[in-house]
DNA sequence: TAGATTGTTAATCGATTAACAATC
DNA sequence: TAGATTGTTAATCGATTAACAATC
């Protein structure tokens, strides 16, 4: 039943299609071919179509792909459609933001709680959700179903929070710190290291302008 | 004098090698090899030996590499001992998450100013830092050495912001809007699509539920 | 010295791109 | 039908891994 594996490459590009598939479907443009969609996308029209064969033949040859039902077809892949039920870790800056930030809900992942230690931010609500002490995560997690832990806490806690979570059959993590998780239970974890991404802006920037400076 | 392009797969590791030599130090461990390193990392002791070699012999034969020194060499590659000034334009939750991350800092990228519309949140310091109003940007770039700017504006102005900071020099860009920035102007950019990793993971997740219904 | 481990070349693997027959 | 464009196979490219001579 089970097709051919599907390479983390393909995976990553599948958001970006999303995103320009809705852009597309907003400028109200029915049909686009591989080709003006690599124009767009600045990726090869043969990439597309390789990428979306992956997923089934949504093409149709001589006429290209119909925008809305590609968008569909993608919208499902990526389980847009579903609800993604998770909690935030950590209500420090960075939970807050992600608790704050609405563009998660369009895309199904609705946060139904947040958990911290402080006493100064457990009991107040961040974008309607009462902050519980983290001593009421087993509680919670048996009584509700959660999908996705979000992990913003502090960085030496990571480890003992995710094994947790895990424990507590919580199968997807997204971790803020600045580690590699890894965990031996069955847990797909997405890391978002900012300060890598942060690094390698720097690393580009002195790249640049040392070829900048070499130019003279 | 420029030896061959370094890919950006090698580049994207670069963090990774700071993170755990980082943690080697703090070990109190002065060698390693690349073997040890590569059980640590969990990749090959040869892509390890290959990428540092990108950069220069920084290990001895017999011996392997000295902690210090290759954390010092990676250090440098990265540019973490310069600082670049950053300037974040939006503080919003995710402007004021950042603002507030003292992890930045020691990385050496430093936030000097920071910019708003909101009435509400300009003339406030966050982090002990004054929000300005926005209409101040030209003036302080000017008065102001800025290397990176921080996008975290609301997502129908990020084009033009990012216009304007490239306009008035500012020659990297980290961009936390769902869009891929692309400018004509001579500026290297950071795309962090928190919904994209968000969505790889919600893929993730499908993926390993399907998998494992399929084994019964 | 003998053992260990690098730096580097060669082999392999996987991902991207090109090409084109199938077909709408 | 003729033109357009897919789905898919084959070719190319680049990145990862293996191998080993050099050498500490």
């Amino acid at each position: 039943m089970n097709k051919k594996k599907i390479s983390i490459a393909v995976i990553k590009r599948l958001p970006r299609y999303y995103r320009y598939l809705y852009d597309l479907l907003k400028l109200g443009i029915t049909r686009i071919s591989s080709k003006e969609l690599s124009e767009r996308m600045n990726i090869t029209a043969s990439q597309i179509r390789q990428d979306l064969n992956c997923f089934g033949g949504f093409g149709q040859q001589g006429y290209g792909y119909n925008v809305e039902s590609l968008f569909n077809e993608i919208s499902n892949i990526l389980g847009v459609n579903e609800t993604f039920h998770t909690i935030i870790v950590g209500a420090g800056h960075m939970g807050q933001a992600l608790a704050n930030y609405g563009n998660f809900e369009k895309r199904g992942f609705k946060v139904v709680g947040i958990f911290d230690v402080n006493p100064a931010v457990v009991g107040t609500a961040i974008n309607g959700i009462e902050v519980l002490h983290i001593d009421k995560l087993d509680e919670f997690i048996k009584q509700n179903k959660v999908d996705i832990g979000i992990l913003t806490v502090p960085y030496d806690q990571t480890p003992a929070v995710a094994d947790r979570l895990a424990r507590l059959g919580v199968k997807g993590l997204w971790n803020f710190s600045p580690m590699d998780l890894e965990l031996e239970h069955d847990v797909v974890i997405e890391n978002v290291h900012l300060s890598d991404s942060l690094m390698v802006l720097g690393y580009k920037l002195n790249e640049m302008r040392n070829r900048n400076k070499s130019k003279n």
